[in-house]
DNA sequence: CAATAGTAACCGTGGACGTG
DNA sequence: CACGTCCACGGTTACTATTG
């Protein structure tokens, strides 16, 4: 492997990649963050959740709908599913076009999006229309010159789970961790405050579960039984309300392991249900392969990624939201199969 | 449909402060 | 004074909505 760490990766990157910005290092550093982000829409891509998904969406905290927080990804129940041929197909593919093909939504004012750009553009996650009920969201599923095929999903708009990335990087001079821990205390505030599972700590360290009932009961134990309980049950009534939350970091083995964790990593992972990391190892491999050393396969992922930066050269195709047809096309395949490390 | 403005998030850095 | 912790900010980016 070319780079034994991401920590190297970044600065080679804010050398030659990010040499126009101001402060290379940070533009390097948010590159990072936008593949962890990346990675992880594809991830769930192949763990056949992408239907569920939504984008930067707006979710409540429970029972307190003044306050919102934007998630990452969160994953919704699908109400209804459609399959939608349009062929002949004409660039770009926008939402009103999309309507046409969907009898259920004649009488609704489309978003003004589109799925599909004229430079062959995929947009994850369309969202057509923002209804009472939830959002219908469209996804490009396959694709040739004349033919598209999509899934468009009416959603409901309680998610079922949300799931956040993180990427701390090295300060300059330091060996280790972060100075700073309040994007750990957002992404745990966040985790705490949307599911109606809610956490309260014991004297002895453990967490107790708690959750409210329909009749002002309390439904209560050890937070991980209550939390199994609850996944393994189909009721719509347990159901309410509660949102499994996940978190995934990039991991820099420099600074800690996943056995001596520093304070960042610890706040973090009391407080989502489900930590997920990428290690050192396995995101530097996958930086080398996509932008340093590509595979054939990788090829033009990398030439997305490079066209996006800097973003006065056009618009980037190279984002969760944003993706380029051909770069979809082999990060699909190259995560298919793909375990998450750690 | 390209350009623009506005909001919010992310990442890295500077500095204050207490402790050994 | 090195080190860890915390507060706070600047630059950059992503995304949405609006406009012409």
């Amino acid at each position: 492997m070319a780079f034994e760490s991401v920590d190297a990766l970044q600065r080679t990157l804010a050398e030659t990649v990010f040499q126009y910005a101001a402060d290379r290092k940070k533009a390097a550093g948010r590159a990072l963050g936008t593949l962890v982000e990346i990675i992880t829409f594809y991830t769930l891509h192949t763990w056949n959740l992408r239907d569920h998904v939504v984008i930067e969406r707006s979710v409540p905290e429970f029972a307190n709908p003044e306050i919102l927080h934007n998630v990452e990804f969160s994953l919704h129940p699908i109400q209804a599913r459609h399959e939608v041929e349009i062929s002949p197909l004409s660039l770009p593919l926008t939402a009103a076009k999309i309507k046409r093909h969907l009898p259920f939504l004649h009488e609704t004012t489309v978003k003004s999006t589109q799925a599909l750009s004229r430079d062959a553009v995929k947009r994850n996650a369309t969202i057509l229309v923002e209804s009472e009920t939830g959002p219908v969201i469209a996804n490009v599923d396959t694709l040739s010159d004349s033919n598209c095929r999509l899934i468009v999903c009416e959603l409901s708009t309680d998610p079922f789970a949300i799931f956040e990335c993180k990427r701390v990087g090295v300060e300059e001079g330091m060996r280790k961790g972060p100075q700073t821990i309040e994007k750990a205390k957002q992404g745990a505030y966040v985790a705490r405050s949307v599911s109606s599972l809610q956490k309260v700590r014991l004297r002895n360290g453990q967490f107790q579960g708690v959750m409210e009932q329909p009749d002002g009961s309390f439904r209560t134990g050890l937070y991980d039984e209550v939390l199994r309980e609850v996944i393994d049950s189909s009721s719509a009534v347990e159901l309410a309300g509660f949102i499994l939350t996940v978190g995934v970091v990039s991991n820099h083995g420099n600074w800690f392991t996943s056995d001596n964790r520093n304070k960042e990593l610890r706040v973090l992972a009391q407080s989502y249900d489900w930590l997920l990391f990428l290690t050192d190892a396995g995101l530097s491999q996958f930086i080398d392969r996509l932008l340093l050393n590509p595979t054939p396969e990788l090829e033009p992922a990398r030439e997305a990624f490079l066209a996006s930066y800097p973003r006065s050269s056009g618009t980037n195709r190279f984002t969760k939201v944003r993706m380029a047809v051909d770069a979809d096309e082999a990060l699909r395949s190259v995560l298919h199969g793909a375990r998450s490390r750690g």
